[in-house]
DNA sequence: CCCAAGGTATTTTTT
DNA sequence: ATACCTTGGG
């Protein structure tokens, strides 16, 4: 046997420090290693796997590496192979769902699927709730398709079908569950599956197949997790399952960044990994590599304000560096701007946009942020917001790919008998479910006998006529095309171009237009390894599944040298030298919902510290006295959280202006403005003259050398910060 | 089938 | 404030 340290392993530990060589050499039993922000955790991963294979001489066939989203597989797979110098073929890496998906791919049968099945998102999903529960005859104001949705998914992500809920005698329940159940039945006959079904089911799989389960469990001997605090109860048995008795896991996550428990995530997962899996190492990862002493001191105190933490600590040896920084706003649009000073300040120091983000609790804050940005011609990008494949003339050309590989997937059926419209109306469509309902056939199918019965009026059995011929005859027609050539076909076939030309005037429909080509472009380079994560389907099966699993960038390609404006959520697993947190008001940050319960606002603190932790070299922290919120003026107290980091590690930006001051003239030099004389020879209170803005008042001064600022309330333009090397103020 | 008016909800998001 | 959806009339 060779021996370790005969081994040339230097290129697998040099770079790490103890903990993380620890962890990356460990003998094999369960591990979780707990990774605070900015510790290493990816590389520590990485390593690991590159460990296994290259020093224990592990097969990777029989590696197991499980992310949450795509883009972090794709980097851990990317990350992997460069490292190792070669792609690894065999290792499993992926998403639950990606890697659930494969096995129902490849186990079909057992999993009692058609071949062809294919995958709902949740605005499919949505889509076919409501339409199940119009067929149960239940109202809408009554009885929420959303609400439904959510109690499905609920239950799928406890493991809990139909079948073994109990009602207690309740209405409510009893109603959701014959939703639940009729919802299942719709989609088994439709030959669809949703997010959460494919988590479910292939957990099924291997639960009721103990031959295949002996087989996986066999084949994966080495099970990496990551960001282990954000498995829900679903992910974790099915990760328990495939670790059994025999194979420990390695489980990376961080307890202080579990953010996701409205969504069915457990903390409690990781809070007990050493009572489920046992003999447990527990490693620490708590030097961090990303931000500066005071930035972490702050992230540090407000984390311990959490009880039942596992507790971890992050020290930097990099320096205390810049103090945190906190804009106390007049409103809004005060904080915007204030914003934009700093970021042009940033850049006129020789930084770049890409180095700055925007963070905020809710969507609804991006706006002003915008129109600000807009107004100092600062390039941005906004994320979040629908996705590629989540578009709806995207979602149109699919549906009707989908149809001609599977004429009973209701769900496509549905959306795009009429789509465009075809002169097939709500009535006709309607009687074309009641009778796929009785009679328990597929739309298709019920349509078809529709037609032949001559059910209709002779307009609409047209109608219903010409859209079954137009799937058959571009089925048959694409049958020996290539990909791009299929996805080109349905598109000209469907006339979806000229639908949505009449129906999206100007540009939103010209949007559109560019998003279906973009369409044919992603089919064309479209391509998958038959041995890959694919396997075992047609290019066609293929192309839709990933369409499904991966729904794509949120904008399509933006300028790359911008400002990032993102949730805090969003922000997760990112860094930034520059950091704006902003809107950090009680009521908002908190969010109102969180306060009344330990748990929730122990949540939002933890969001806290994922924002605070994403700043590399600055923290700029912001809140208003007063914000405009769903049409209400809102006066709201700092955040809570403000009053948990250190002031030592904060200054605040003084003076402000207040509501009450901005109505009163600032220029007549009252003595409450009389500030000191400063090297800038800048006096609050001051009256001066810019070039463009006119004359106004400074209100306020900050910052030494090339790099002060003053703020300046002019007369016509309102306050505005300026750089005093360049905006040439004139002393009046 | 299309458009306008009125009612309603409005944290966070991946797959 | 506002976006989204339903509903009623042309």
């Amino acid at each position: 046997m060779t021996t370790i340290s005969s081994m040339d392993v230097s290129h697998i530990l040099d770079q790490l420090n103890k903990p993380q060589r620890e962890a990356v050499s460990a003998q094999a039993q369960p591990i979780l290693v707990l990774a605070g922000a900015g510790s290493g955790k990816t590389r520590v991963l990485v390593h690991r796997i590159a460990w296994l294979i290259q020093v224990e001489k592990v097969s990777p066939f029989s590696i197991l590496s499980v992310t949450f989203t795509n883009k972090a597989a794709n980097e851990m797979r990317f990350r992997i192979e460069q490292l190792l110098g070669s792609s690894v073929g065999g290792m499993w890496v992926g998403t639950f769902h990606g890697l659930s998906h494969r096995l129902l791919r490849r186990h079909w049968q057992e999993a009692n699927l058609i071949q062809a099945f294919q995958i709902l998102d949740s605005d499919d999903q949505l889509r076919m709730v409501t339409r199940v529960m119009r067929g149960l005859g239940l109202d809408k104001k009554e009885w929420p398709p959303k609400q439904a949705q959510w109690y499905i998914n609920n239950c799928k992500d406890e493991g809990i079908r139909p079948q073994s809920i109990e009602d207690y005698d309740d209405k409510t329940t009893r109603q959701l569950r014959i939703i639940y159940a009729t919802y299942e039945a719709a989609c088994q006959r439709a030959g669809v599956i949703d997010f959460a079904e494919m988590l479910l089911r292939s957990l099924e799989l291997l639960r009721d197949n103990p031959e295949l389960l002996q087989h996986y469990q066999q084949r994966f001997r080495h099970i990496l997790i990551d960001e282990f605090q954000d498995t829900n109860a679903l992910q974790y048995a099915w990760i328990r399952l495939l670790c059994g008795d025999q194979n420990p896991p390695f489980a990376v996550g961080d307890d202080d960044q579990s953010i996701y428990a409205w969504r069915g995530a457990k903390i409690e997962h990781i809070q007990q990994f050493s009572q489920h899996f046992t003999p447990t190492a527990m490693i620490k990862l708590e030097q961090n590599y990303r931000s500066t002493g005071n930035i972490l001191k702050a992230a540090n105190a407000v984390i311990a304000h959490n009880e039942g933490r596992l507790g971890k600590n992050l020290w930097t040896d990099r320096g205390e560096g810049e103090l945190v920084h906190l804009y106390s706003a007049f409103n809004e649009l005060d904080e915007a701007r204030y914003s934009v000073s700093r970021i042009e300040e940033w850049v006129d120091q020789g930084g770049h946009y890409q180095d700055i983000a925007i963070l905020y609790r809710s969507n609804a804050q991006s706006r002003v942020f915008e129109s600000s940005l807009n107004e100092g011609a600062i390039p941005y990008r906004v994320y979040g917001g629908l996705r590629f494949f989540e578009r709806a003339e995207i979602k149109d050309a699919l549906c009707y790919l989908r149809l001609t590989v599977n004429r009973h997937d209701d769900a496509s059926f549905d959306r795009v008998i009429n789509q465009p419209t075809r002169g097939i109306g709500n009535k006709t469509v309607e009687m074309i479910r009641q009778h796929s309902r009785h009679l328990a056939l597929s739309f298709w199918d019920a349509a078809k006998a529709l037609v032949e019965a001559n059910s209709f009026t002779p307009r609409a059995g047209n109608a219903v006529r010409g859209f079954l011929q137009l799937i058959n005859t571009i089925a048959t027609e694409i049958i020996d095309l290539s990909l791009e050539e299929q996805v080109e076909k349905i598109i000209s076939a469907s006339k979806l171009k000229a639908y949505y030309l009449k129906k999206d005037k100007g540009e939103v429909g010209q949007g559109r237009i560019e998003n279906l080509n973009e369409l044919i472009s992603a089919a064309q380079g479209f391509h998958y390894r038959p041995d890959d994560e694919h396997a075992d389907m047609d290019f066609l099966t293929a192309f839709l599944s990933h369409a499904a699993l991966e729904s794509g960038e949120g904008q399509a390609k933006a300028g790359n040298d911008c400002v990032q404006l993102m949730t805090l959520h969003a922000a997760k697993g990112l860094e930034f030298p520059l950091v704006f947190l902003t809107g950090m008001e009680d009521g908002l940050f908190p969010s109102e919902r969180s306060t009344s319960e330990q748990s929730k606002l122990e949540e939002e603190r933890r969001l806290c510290y994922v924002g605070i932790t994403r700043a590399e070299k600055q923290l700029v922290i912001s809140y208003t006295e007063q914000r405009r919120l769903y049409g209400y003026l809102n006066y709201n107290q700092p955040s809570r959280f403000l009053k948990e980091i250190p002031s030592a590690v904060v200054h605040t930006i003084r003076p402000k202006i207040k509501a009450w001051q901005r109505h009163f003239h600032l220029s007549k030099s009252s003595p409450k403005w009389k500030g000191t004389i400063n090297e800038t020879g800048m006096n609050i209170g001051q009256r001066v003259s810019h070039a463009k803005f006119g004359e106004g008042v400074v209100i306020d001064v900050e910052g030494a050398g090339k790099h002060a600022r003053a703020q300046v309330n002019f007369d016509l333009e309102g306050s505005k910060w300026l750089v005093l090397h360049y905006a040439n103020l004139q002393v009046l």
